[in-house]
RNA sequence: GCGGUCGUAGCUCAGAUGGUAGAGCGCCAGGUUGUGGUCUUGGAUGUCGCGGGUUCGAGUCCCGUCGAUCGCCCCA
């Protein structure tokens, strides 16, 4: 192989034969059950307004500071390539005003691009599923959106190698009070804490409970926890959930660690973990935002939604083996030039009949029984000079090995069983 | 952005201590000019990731770089 030939860019790859499937059935499976839940599928533009994601996401979050495909157009504005999608949805639903036809339950699948180091399950272009129910306060849609979530992993087989850890962030009096706490439990600590949390404590102390520092950990047991700052609103937002989830019959573990990383989360937050994709176990995860819409030009609107990686989904899957097969081909073989003719009139006469059926485009007859066998075709029609002359063909099955002389109006019917 | 490992044919990989490249699979052609899968004969593979250095001589040693991979940070 010569460095000559031109690659993918760093930390984008080609989805091709068994791995375009494995994406292809994640996709499709979660489009299949979201519409179960009543939830349509929109499709954003997969740029946006720089604006879009830096007031959204927040502009300490790593996302934004540091991993945003950020350019300027020809025209001057800066656009940037989305790191999510909620961003974006939110700002659909002002830009079509469908902040006057709420809820609205949405779902989407698409690419997705964070300039990161790439690493299993990371890359620079991936792709998320996702659903947002919008306008809905009630726990009761934070549960329905994560049923939905469960659903699909259910579906694709995969649920049993996942767990559902939820926390709640509080409302923004609870999380600011909590917030306040932990900052004034962690500087008194200030030296024992690992460089990463020393950092976090200026930018966002809420990580600090997430670290997997051991010293960390040891001054994060004697931290103080949300439960004693949640007003009561955030406190019955979360016991509700929590009999929702009962109730939907969803399994989940509480975790009071779990803190997002997306500026916009409050109340709920949740992530579907495994163990089984090395450092990169979170495969599902979102939360509720309720002041996006708002940071969007919107109305207030409570929502609450969730993204996967569909990249780390498949690779779940692959361990499953669950592809399903590739579709067996009929392959129409022409003995010489002047069956062609004949043998294209019986080709489409298979497709319209809703067979799957190819030709050749050259080759002898050894040549092109070869090629079917190669191509795992199911059967071989071949199409000689008396054939054509009868309107018969030569079916072979190819697993059989055994031959039969079949009339070209039976084909379908025959082909069929 | 930081650290570890790796980079030889389309694929999987072999090439002790430096002497200008090999295997298996796959591919192409024949044995079989109306019949595949098995068998058999023959054939083509490649700037040994890229650039520089050491050396009479580098796939092999050194530096850099790009890429892959694993981990940190963070996240899907």
């Amino acid at each position: 192989m010569s460095s000559q030939k031109l690659q993918p860019p760093r930390g984008t790859r080609d989805l091709i034969g068994d791995e375009f499937r494995r994406h292809h059935r994640v996709i499709k499976t979660a489009r299949r059950i979201s519409a179960l839940y009543g939830f349509e599928e929109w499709a954003t533009p997969i740029f946006e307004d720089t604006r879009v994601f830096a007031r959204g996401l927040g502009e300490t979050s790593d996302v934004v500071s540091k991993e945003m495909y950020v350019f300027e157009d020809r025209g001057g504005d800066s656009v940037t390539l989305r790191p999510e999608n909620t961003a974006g949805v939110c700002r659909a639903l002002v830009s079509n005003g469908l902040t006057q036809s709420l809820p609205r339950k949405v779902f989407y699948a698409g690419p997705m691009f964070r300039y990161e180091r790439p690493q299993a399950g990371r890359y620079r272009q991936f792709h998320q599923i996702g659903a947002e129910i919008l306008g809905v306060a009630e726990p009761l849609a934070d549960a329905e959106v994560i049923a939905c979530g469960y659903h699909i992993q259910r579906e694709l087989g995969i649920a049993e190698g996942s767990v559902l850890e939820v926390n709640t962030l509080g409302d923004t009096e609870s999380r600011d009070a909590y917030r306040a706490a932990l900052v004034l439990h962690f500087s008194a600590h200030r030296d024992s804490l690992s460089e990463d949390s020393q950092r976090r404590l200026e930018k966002n102390p809420l990580r600090i409970i997430d670290s997997k520092d051991e010293g960390d950990r040891r001054l994060v047991a004697d931290a103080p926890t949300i439960a004693a700052y949640l007003t009561p609103t955030a406190r019955a937002h979360w016991d509700v959930l929590r009999r929702h989830l009962d109730a939907f019959g969803v399994p989940f573990r509480e975790n009071p660690r779990i803190v997002r990383g997306l500026d916009y989360y409050s109340h709920t937050a949740f992530e579907f973990v495994t163990d089984r994709l090395g450092a990169q176990g979170t495969v599902m995860g979102g939360g509720r935002y309720d002041g996006l819409v708002e940071e969007m030009g919107g109305p207030p609107t409570p929502s609450v939604g969730w993204a996967a990686g569909v990249e780390r989904l498949a690779m779940l899957l692959e361990a499953g083996d669950l592809t399903p097969p590739a579709p067996r081909l009929v392959n129409v073989i022409p003995v010489s030039e002047a069956e062609e003719g004949v043998a294209m009139a019986v080709l489409q006469s298979l497709r319209a009949g809703g067979i799957a059926a190819e030709m050749g485009y050259r080759g002898n007859l050894k040549r092109r029984m070869e090629r079917a066998n190669k191509q795992n075709a199911r059967a071989a029609l071949i199409v000689g000079e008396a054939e054509a002359a009868r309107g018969v063909v030569q079916l072979r099955d190819l697993d059989a090995g055994t031959q039969e002389e079949v009339p070209v109006d039976a084909l379908v019917e025959r082909l069929r069983g």
